[in-house]
DNA sequence: TATATAGTTTATATATTTGTGAACTAATAA
DNA sequence: TTATTAGTTCACAAATATATAAACTATATA
């Protein structure tokens, strides 16, 4: 019961998940780098809101940026944020899925 | 640019990631079944506080309860919730280590 | 140098999440 | 039946997160 510190930074990285823009922004980077313009005209939006939810992305360690000219090209750091993303997708389809079950036995 | 409506549901379930209070919880869980009494135990706190907590992420699906007798006891929906949260570890771990460097070759 | 492009930063209003304590409820035990 | 145990639910205050628009900055182009 002690050190709950670890906590905090791990809940903390995960809170980067925690945003329907960020995922979408996450899916699109399961593909490879793309610009912020790319990634802008793809979730749609305001542009000062896209830069903010990228910049906590890479303050939190899951996205890098690197600069190409005048454009900015956006990466995850890790193909692990993908997979662990994609594992919590498939958490919500089978919660999906039982939620349905349980709606058609109560019928 | 359509069909947001999987993100928000993606994010949602991502969300029960964000808080360490509940990282604490899974953390715990991925050893199997508790009772609600000794992860009150284990996380310290208002019984108030955790029970909310852990409702909240049976709701979203990544945990489950069931009762025996007058306790109830919690576990993991699927082992794929302990494992999307140790990949976002590493994700943490690593970069740690990335700032760690950073500061070293600045000084 | 002046302008345009591509974002970032800041300020602020709004919305959501969180913690706390009191009141409540279901199951067991006396 | 009456307590007791084991949590849950509720109401509310405080803390955080989010969206928006305006102002700002750095790079490239004319």
């Amino acid at each position: 019961m002690q050190d709950k510190r670890i906590y905090e930074l791990h809940a903390d990285v995960c809170k980067a998940l925690g945003h329907p823009l960020r995922i979408e922004v996450i899916d699109l980077l399961s593909n490879g780098e793309y610009g912020f313009t790319d990634i802008l005209e793809h979730t749609g939006g305001l542009k000062s809101n896209l830069s903010q939810h990228l910049s906590a992305m890479v303050r939190k360690g899951i996205l890098r940026v690197r600069r190409d000219g005048k454009n900015r090209l956006y990466a995850l750091t890790s193909r692990k944020v993908a997979r662990a993303c994609a594992l919590m997708r498939e958490v919500l389809v089978s919660h999906i899925e039982k939620q349905r079950m349980a709606l058609m036995n109560e019928k």
